[in-house]
DNA sequence: AGCACGCCGACT
DNA sequence: GTCGGCGTGCTC
């Protein structure tokens, strides 16, 4: 290095400062200098490195050239992890923005939407000295594995002599555009050398590429040619495309009935958004995230696809993640988190099922996907597609005021006629043979009739366990949870009492603890019990059982292949039998006892119900022969069961939006005003931030659905010694007052909220 | 989250 | 007299 003393000393550029998101639970990013000597590689979104208090830690820049507050002496940033920033500013700020709006801190969300840190950045900084070696950084130390990729040369010339072997190798190729080598493997022997001798030749080409185990890539799919569209495909395709090729955002409600082709559609509109040149992102509900769903989209646009799935290591999750980044892919699809998957000029954003409960986030940083997908298409300038066969009411009523363009498909391609519904009023009805009054004479006659049809029927009770509730004969009291209070369901097969709502577990005990009277008795019914008492029923039938206790992840599929291969004749299920792929030798269809989810203490009970209902009737007579569907139901009159049974959907959605307004009701909820005293403002508004959060995911507690109205947090007033602050909430229940009062209370009392302030939930007016 | 500071109970 | 409980506050 040389030093010109004669050179006059550049002059002093002024101090610049940047903001940096940290992974801690505090909401607001920290100010930091930002060294010149680093000023070329830090961007809004770069992944850098800080000091923080005693620490080092990775932070994302959120904000550049940031004045810095008055008091603070801001630290130098020590490093630079990355050299491409990790986010576009486009999804910086939609991150920052959903942070913001659901009152997460800003690091936590950014951290779990970042991909893990490369693992020679990780060894760089522990060289450095930079990173404590206890420091864990998401994904440091993951295995990779690579795979050989064959692919055809484009037009090489062919030599005339080639041996069979080869040439059946070419075709493989010809048909399946590239193929790895251990898939070659399937179809001849030692195909290396093969490879090998091609590749001299000029014809192959081989690539060495970091690849996954993904269920989602594991078979191969053969590219399917588009079929030709109904008609009223052809108008939403074409409403779509229309809209693509303005470039202006708009967010479509796509009404399909089950099996009218909603698929079909977002792959046509997918197309054209991937045509010019733009990104495409398909969300879908977590349970229908299968390799057969993806195997459509694989068949359409290849496997350059980016399927975000739970499954994946951080390994996996930030190859995708940078194949989306660099535009390498441009296909994403995903459950909820997807949402902030890093496609690059994004066209379109599908919400598949936009309706399912799934697209919200519960717990920490508690999110709607569908919410946030309108969102960040609209600042894309692109395209959103909502699509359901039972849109939730508040995507209908947005539609209806014309905040969404709505898009109807009504008919079944082919002709498939909807299944006809029973209703069977269990009031009315004898029990069967069976003896159990849950399985009425009607639906055992069905039942028997499908069996010797040779066809298969599903049994549809959304109640886990033997028996929901145990009660003591002697004193009436029934066995509840000590944490919770709420009636422990009878596991017999696991030999315990549990509690549903927290998990609470113990062995199932003879004597009442309120009385110690040996007279339990199970009281209702679980799938546990039902599946026995059909395997005893109609022995020797087949029976299964899919629910939380019988499937985890991947054996949801193994059971439903079960099902296809016909080793199954009855399947007793809960939601999870009403996803998932057609089942096409069902042509049954019972749901048990409907009143279940009507009688919800929630105010979308009977939205839930209708949704139920239709889904799971959708799941009769996909096949070739036609499907039928019982519900029982002690509530036959009941307007959600009804237009289930008539398939009437507009019929359900004027009703419950009359319902709700006559209620007192905004199609979404009622209004409330929820104030909060404390001696301390800064705990006050703490509080209140809580229960911002909670409610803006539309979720306050089990028992109590508020959302926040206006601008939050509001501002705080002082009032006798104490600090008052005023929400303004939309309760989502029904009945609504009393019962966020109390879970708000609740939440305070538990010490959740960090504060113990006193609060009082008034009705303020209607919307 | 981690870490320091700080003010009240049982101990070598 | 000190060790340590975790309540409270702060970190750019």
């Amino acid at each position: 290095m040389t030093i010109d003393l004669f050179e006059p000393a550049e002059p002093a550029a002024a101090q610049r400062y940047v903001d940096v998101a940290l992974p801690l639970p505090v909401r607001r990013a920290f100010t930091y200098a930002l060294p010149s000597e680093l000023a070329s590689r830090v961007a809004l979104g770069s992944r850098v490195a800080v000091p923080f208090s005693s620490r080092k830690l990775p932070g994302i820049v959120t904000r550049i050239d940031t004045t810095p507050a008055e008091g603070v002496s801001p630290r130098p940033i020590a490093g630079v992890l990355e050299d491409e920033p990790l986010f576009d500013p486009e999804l910086l700020a939609l991150l920052v923005e959903a942070a913001d709006y659901y009152l997460h801190p800003i690091g936590e969300v950014l951290r779990a939407a970042a991909p893990a840190l490369r693992a020679e950045a990780v060894r760089a900084l522990r060289a450095s000295g930079f990173l404590e070696s206890a420091t864990e950084l998401p994904g440091a130390r993951v295995a990779t594995r690579s795979v050989l990729v064959v692919r055809l040369v484009p037009d090489a010339e062919r030599p005339a002599r080639l041996g069979p072997r080869q040439r059946q190798l070419l075709a493989l190729l010809e048909s399946r555009g590239e193929v790895t080598l251990e898939e070659l493997a399937d179809h001849l022997k030692e195909p290396r050398a093969i490879v090998r001798s091609l590749e001299q030749k000029g014809l192959v080409h081989t690539e060495s590429r970091e690849i996954t185990a993904d269920p989602f890539f594991r078979d191969p799919v053969a590219s399917d040619a588009p079929p030709e569209p109904t008609s009223a495909q052809r108008a939403a395709i074409d409403a779509l495309v229309g809209a693509l090729r303005a470039s202006q955002p708009a967010t479509f409600l796509l009404h399909g009935v089950t099996g009218s082709g909603k698929t079909e559609v977002y792959l046509r509109a997918i197309a054209e958004a991937r045509a010019q040149r733009k990104g495409a992102l398909l969300l879908v509900p977590e349970i229908a995230l299968t390799p057969q769903l993806v195997g459509r989209f694989r068949a359409r646009f290849g496997d350059s696809i980016a399927v975000l799935h739970s499954a994946l290591t951080e390994k996996e999750r930030a190859v995708a993640w940078r194949a989306l980044r660099s535009g390498a892919v441009t296909l994403a699809i995903g459950a909820r988190s997807a949402i902030f998957a890093p496609v690059r000029d994004l066209g379109i954003i599908v919400v598949d099922e936009e309706h399912d409960p799934s697209y919200k986030q519960e717990e920490g940083f508690r999110y709607q996907a569908r919410d946030l997908a309108i969102l960040r298409a609209h600042r894309a300038g692109a395209v959103c597609v909502l699509g359901s066969a039972t849109p939730s009411l508040e995507s209908w009523s947005l539609a209806r005021e014309g905040r969404h363009r709505l898009l109807t498909l009504d008919a079944r391609p082919g002709a498939r006629a909807l299944p006809p519904v029973e209703i069977v009023d269990l009031a009315r009805h004898a029990k069967g043979p069976s003896g159990d009054r849950r399985i009425s004479a009607p639906l055992h006659r069905a039942i028997e009739q499908t069996l010797a049809a040779g066809d298969q029927a599903v049994l549809f009770l959304n109640r886990r366990g033997f028996s929901p509730s145990l009660r003591c004969e002697a004193c009436g009291e029934l066995e509840t949870c000590p944490a919770c209070s709420v009636p422990l369901t009878e596991h017999r097969r696991a030999g315990l009492v549990r509690c549903h709502y927290c998990d609470y577990a113990a062995p199932i005990g003879t004597t009442c603890r309120a009385c110690g009277q040996p007279a339990l008795e199970p009281l209702g019914l679980g799938t546990e019990k039902l599946e026995e008492v059909l395997a005893h029923t109609f022995a020797p039938a087949r029976v299964a059982r899919l629910d939380r206790d019988t499937a985890t992840g991947a054996s949801i599929e193994d059971v439903l292949d079960r099902v296809r291969r016909r080793e199954i004749d009855l399947l007793v299920g809960t939601q999870m039998v009403t996803k998932g792929h057609d089942l096409p030798g069902v042509t049954l269809v019972g749901v048990i006892l409907a009143d279940q989810s009507l009688a919800f203490p929630d105010f979308r009970a009977a939205e839930r119900t209708f949704q139920l209902l239709t889904q799971v009737a959708g799941r009769a007579g996909r096949g070739e022969r036609p499907g039928r569907v019982i519900v029982q139901t002690y509530q036959p009159h009941h307007f959600a069961i009804r237009a289930a049974a008539k398939h009437d959907f507009l019929g359900f959605a004027e009703s419950e939006l009359e319902d709700r307004r006559e209620l007192g009701y905004s199609p979404y909820g009622r209004l409330v005003a929820v104030r909060i005293d404390h001696g301390d403002p800064d705990r006050a508004r703490a509080a209140a931030e809580l229960i911002v959060a909670h409610a803006r995911a539309h979720e306050l507690s089990k028992s109590g659905r508020v959302e926040v109205l206006g601008p939050a947090p509001a501002p705080i007033e002082r009032l006798r010694g104490r600090w008052r602050f005023r929400l303004m909430l939309r309760a989502r229940e029904r009945p609504p007052l009393r019962r966020v009062a109390q879970s708000v209370i609740a939440r305070i009392d538990e010490g959740v909220l960090g504060a113990r302030a006193s609060v009082d939930v008034d009705p303020v007016s209607m919307l």
